[in-house]
DNA sequence: ATCTAGTTTATAATTGTTCTAAAGTGAAAA
DNA sequence: TTTTCACTTTAGAACAATTATAAACTAGAT
């Protein structure tokens, strides 16, 4: 994704251009791969890899904001801290706690024969699988 | 499950069947139905239910203290609370954001056809599904 | 250039959880 | 039994993740 991409990105959700959110955005989703982070990870490798210095309140703001706007998705994960995700498509995670790394997995990679029917009154919004990896 | 089983319960897990363990123990496995509970919705419930007052570090210690024994599990929410599950079998969820609810589902009542294989030098320790609901 | 709503920021506040260390207690040993 | 002591409880402090506050700043419309 190039930078004009990302512009058009932030002004189609009604987000201001500002310098930090374009950096921000560029660390995101100028990138090959899945990205799944925490706000910790990510103020940390912004901190690595930018001179200028991104508050982290505004990280916090930011991230929201792209979550919001259907940028990120968030993954649940075993644990007290919140997981962002850059693939927002439906899909699924192995998830190896050793070193709390998600790997993504295509909802195409799995399939499920069977599955009960929802509580009476509610609706199934999606299905998530979470493979629990161990060595 | 009466009050010998859980002394029993107790004593074979090598923690000393106190006043407060046993009342802990008591309230989450006297019942029919899976419960599953945050450290705080379980403080709330203790207090209406008794007269006694457990200290909230002694709720968090006691919990921790059956997980360990393996007699609770964790359940991977969105949020950042922890939650915990009576049922220790292996089995899946239902999540109703609405209400915060988790609902069991029988490991039986969900059958996948296909599953990706672990990456590299990693096993399968266990496959957890949840099906999201909406109204 | 001016204006203003939106944004960033430092810092405080809040929330969930863990730590600490002093007081209390279950149960084994005397 | 009484004694003893490792285990347990407890209040409160500490800590970690996140959110709120309110003043300074800025993108972009006019
Ligand atoms: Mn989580
Ligand atoms: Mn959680
Ligand atoms: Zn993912
Ligand atoms: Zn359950």
């Amino acid at each position: 994704m190039k930078k004009i991409d990302i512009l058009k990105k932030l002004r189609s959700s009604k987000l201001r251009p500002t310098k930090q959110r374009v950096e921000i955005a560029k660390f995101l989703f100028e990138r090959e791969k899945t990205f799944h982070f925490t706000v910790e990870s990510l103020n940390k490798l912004l901190i690595k890899k930018s001179t200028s210095k991104i508050a982290l309140a505004t990280i916090y703001n930011t991230v929201h904001a792209f979550k919001t706007a259907g940028h990120l998705s968030e993954v649940e994960v075993r644990g007290n801290k919140t997981y962002f995700d850059t693939n927002v498509s439906n899909h699924h995670h192995f998830y190896d706690s050793e070193n709390s790394e998600l790997i993504d997995i295509d909802a195409n990679d799995i399939v499920i024969q069977k599955i009960p029917k929802a509580p009476n009154g509610k609706k199934i919004k999606n299905v998530e699988v979470f493979i629990n990896l161990k060595n």
